[in-house]
DNA sequence: TATTGTTATACTCTATAACTATA
DNA sequence: TATAGTTATAGAGTATAACAATA
């Protein structure tokens, strides 16, 4: 009576699903703002905390330097986003909204942030504060 | 006290970063096999109902035809899996898995679903449930 | 006409590894 | 030596759209 025999094989199989459905529909609203899912991921971490290294970035979305290098690129050449020498390591390049980067994220960010809840809205209240601490938990137990 | 004011949103967040945690634990114990995580799929599909077209598949996995068409090509140039005309619809291909292709799966499917089981070992078996149905009720709303 | 599969194109993301500049 | 960033390379996945064969 306790249910399934591999409930965490099952609870993976449904989260691939879920997040696969979900990037695409993300990925449609996100063209509005002419923004991919790692760019978008970019501007939402800037303007939560603007000033931080490549290297920081890199280690925040979890993927490696290069790739940061090149997303960076392709945003700092829409005028997105400006790297700063770091003025006492000047290894570092810290990166900053542009103003056009700034008002793109406060367009996009608030925008899609709620049509990700509005994903997640077919769930009860007290159902999605149960998934949000089971993917916590989980995600903290993983490093 | 009903905890976090945006819990959907949370629990999003946290959904890309389990899932791409797994999903780079898993890339790696997949290069065993030689298999990436969109070939694995497609070898647990076919291991579990063999004989489907490549738009049924493509639908199953989520992708278009043509990335299905590009994903089939490479395995069958492997040997993995092998392509038949339907008899009564020559413009359906079935999709079968060859001997090699089954051995394959054989050895991989299994090792990879304990490997995934592991990963998520790190909750309770109570809690595996509750991660299993609410994700399996989202997806089912996503349609 | 509609459907299945194929092909061509293009872009993004990803990893790896060698390289430069700086510390 | 070690670290941050850059560059080059390679490969996978994805989408789109035009095309051929078949129904």
């Amino acid at each position: 009576m306790s249910g399934v025999r591999n409930p965490g094989l099952l609870a993976w199989l449904y989260m691939m699903r879920v997040s696969n459905k979900i990037h695409r529909t993300s990925a449609d609203h996100l063209e509005k703002y002419d923004l991919t899912a790692a760019q978008f991921d970019v501007l939402a971490h800037l303007s939560v905390k603007e000033g931080i290294s490549q290297q920081a970035l890199s280690e925040r979305l979890l993927v490696t330097k290069g790739n940061v290098c090149g997303l960076i690129d392709r945003m700092e050449s829409r005028g997105l986003v400006s790297r700063c020498s770091h003025p006492e390591d000047r290894r570092l390049n810290l990166l900053y909204l542009t103003e056009a980067g700034k008002a793109l994220a406060a367009r996009a960010v608030p925008a899609h942030e709620e049509f990700l809840e509005r994903q997640m809205q077919h769930l009860s209240a007290q159902e999605q504060r149960n998934l949000y601490t089971l993917l916590r938990d989980l995600d903290r137990s993983l490093d």
